[in-house]
DNA sequence: AAGTGACATGTTATAACGTTGCTATAGTGA
DNA sequence: TCACTATAGCAACGTTATAACATGTCACTT
């Protein structure tokens, strides 16, 4: 009972974004129509990190890439493939865990911010304008060229705050 | 020229948090009420940080930290004391960067987002309340409950903007 | 002064994350 | 088919962080 349910989007007209087939095929799309070559490697390595709800790491995805495609994949080769997702904006790192994570919606210059959870890994997605004019205003103030945004939360999502509320046997709070 | 001035706070009394000795008695005073220990490595630790402009990584702490100090001062010792510094809110970690920074206000429960220069490596610490206000309510519609919050910018600060201003001769666009 | 407990630091090794440089190979266009 | 370019394999290395255990320090008690 630790997974999270598809939360909804932003966007109102959003729909399935959580169907790892969907998504593969609307990277496919997406790289297809910017003469970014998708790969075979690149195309798995997505697909791996769409079978979880949370962010993996490199050197786990590694291992996962090892037990699909024949040949043993070293760290230099998983990173090749993040990196050129990122570049296309189908995953995101999460900085605070050294990890990554498939974007929600690569098919729009996204600013986002991701909600982990400390307790069962898994984190959401999720989009908000105001953030970003709140960012750029503040950028303006400074003077500052944006270039990239980390916004991350961590803390515990609902499934896990239920969870813990259900294991109170003693009087001890369990909130962070 | 790649020093970034000092940069006005949202708080309008804001005076000297740019003045690493009144910093420092204020980080001081803050442990002493607390009943926290500011040790001597600890102390020097953030002596250290608090002669840069940008964040400093855990190794670099170090080294410096051997120069000052009599021993060979090795990772552990460096992440205890880092680690002792955060819980205070002395010091914040920059995720995006794995390094180290002060806090310009550990007197509050701060919510603060850092801008970080990738030319200059410096980087400036604002707060914004609406900040918090966005990512409470964005948490509230998750029903999360936040325990930890990483905003960081990445980009050019204006210093660094106007120096590659003044090198263009190229015709050739610079900003990120 | 010696004993005790709590906390801080020293030390060694190792885990976890990421990069460089080079070679081989596969896919594409002439 | 050839040559070109982008991608993947590989070995070695660099960087960041922690585990596990030993030792030191200080305040408090007796």
């Amino acid at each position: 009972m630790t997974a999270l349910s598809p939360q909804p989007c932003a966007d109102p007209d959003c729909r399935g974004q959580y169907d790892p087939e969907e998504r593969l095929a609307l990277a496919v799309s997406i790289c297809g129509t910017r003469g970014a070559r998708l790969t075979k490697m690149r195309l798995l390595t997505l697909k791996l990190l769409l079978e979880n709800r949370g962010p993996r790491g490199a050197y786990e995805l590694a291992e996962a890439l090892k037990l699909r495609g024949a040949h043993s994949v070293r760290p230099p080769t998983v990173y090749r493939a993040l990196d050129f997702l990122m570049e296309q904006g189908l995953v995101s790192k999460i900085e605070s865990r050294n990890a990554y994570i498939p974007c929600a919606h690569p098919e729009r210059r996204h600013i986002c911010i991701f909600f982990i959870c400390g307790s069962c890994e898994e984190s959401v997605e999720l989009e908000d304008q105001r953030l970003e004019r709140l960012i750029s205003e503040d950028a303006t103030l400074l003077e500052f060229s944006v270039a990239r945004r980390v916004v991350e939360v961590e803390g515990t999502c609902k499934h896990c705050l239920a969870e813990d509320e259900a294991n109170v046997t003693t009087g001890v709070g369990v909130r962070c």
